[in-house]
DNA sequence: CGCGGGTTTGATGATGCTCAAGCCCGGTGG
DNA sequence: CCACCGGGCTTGAGCATCATCAAACCCGCG
């Protein structure tokens, strides 16, 4: 990766860092040494089922995606990830067994990977590292309560309509059958529901 | 409430921290000091939608569910709380903005009541007291994320079929519709399904 | 006993899935 | 510059799963 490349990476992640807590130069000093830039090529997997997660990442730029496959081959995406986000399987990383899940790169990537011992490494030296990532937690796990929530009283419709509504550039950035993947509908659906919404907006 | 039912209810507590990490009598003496024990009878309600939610509760006994009410006036429900279980609203208790969930009581129950700020107090307290809070903030997280991927790529019947596996208790103490609330399908639904295994099993 | 909540069963219907074909559009090579 | 290819989106017809509505059943409790 080129220097400058990786200059803009850490720019990102201290902004990021910044809008959650104060943060000193020679504190920034230490968490650079921690994460390594890393670019991910479109389709490329960061991890694969079976294998066992060591790594979370903060994505500078492009898109990734955690899903698991069905046994039937289906695709179920779980999470997105674009700029400012985290991602992981928190689940294999801190059981430290085989994953069920796999993350690629939607579009050539930029992130900031950080191995499990360097994160306890980050989080520990300053609590105010450690209260951004619980809130970040905190705010992860009431988004997955939202989204159960949704799939216990929506129709298709209304998860579509919450999420443009609540991640409108996801929904301006990703492919629509990821879109019906994410919402657990199948693509000819996603259109179907496009297409009413589209007629009685007129 | 009862002294010895009140003792019972803080013993149930200490057992409960103590799994998780060492505990001296004066600092359980703090502890104790902090929550409140509470009853509530069947039906009854701990938190109502509009309301915000400024507890947070620990099971000594009995059964709580936390559900929404849709448009239709259907229940969902999104977590079952039996003992040594934690509840509350937690995004609401963040926020500090209206609930959009209700929690009530499927059986007469004990509970252990804290507020937000002796909350704040006892996770302050000591490091292994945050530490086990986050450790359970991750494990339902977790829970959650394998809801989702459930939601999005099992059947009806594979839905329950995890339950039993997964939550046995939940199943021998809960009535059916409840645990259909759960999956979400209807209780009609859920009664084919059992019928449908018993058949093939036998 | 008989009442009442919860579960089961049956008949019918809606939502969303499957499979197959057509369409749109951007990229590539002649 | 245009023709063609291919991926992704759309459309259509038929179908499966699960929902709805209504009735019967079961069983514990007053």
């Amino acid at each position: 990766m080129k220097q400058d490349k990786i200059n803009k990476s850490f720019d990102a992640l201290r902004i990021y860092i910044q809008k959650h807590s104060d943060l000193k130069d020679e504190e920034f000093e230490l968490v650079s040494s921690l994460f390594t830039p890393v670019t991910i090529k479109r389709n490329h997997f960061i991890l694969r089922e079976g294998e066992i997660c060591r790594y979370g990442y903060f994505v500078v730029k492009g898109t990734l995606r955690l899903y698991s496959i069905d046994k039937k081959g289906e695709e179920h995406i779980i999470q997105f990830a674009l700029e400012d986000w985290w991602i992981s399987d928190v689940s294999s990383m801190i059981s430290g067994k085989a994953s069920i899940y796999n993350i690629d790169a939607l579009e050539d990537s930029d992130v900031l990977q950080i191995d499990k011992n360097s994160f306890e490494k980050f989080i520990s030296f300053s609590p105010k590292f450690e209260k951004m990532f619980n809130l970040g937690s905190q705010k992860s796990r009431i988004a997955l309560q939202e989204r159960v929530t949704n799939f216990l009283s929506m129709t298709a419709e209304e998860k579509y309509l919450f999420m443009i509504n609540k991640y409108p550039d996801i929904i301006n950035r990703v492919p629509q059958r990821h879109i019906a993947s994410f919402l657990g509908i199948t693509p000819e659906s996603l259109s179907r529901v496009r297409k009413n919404l589209s007629k009685n907006r007129s």
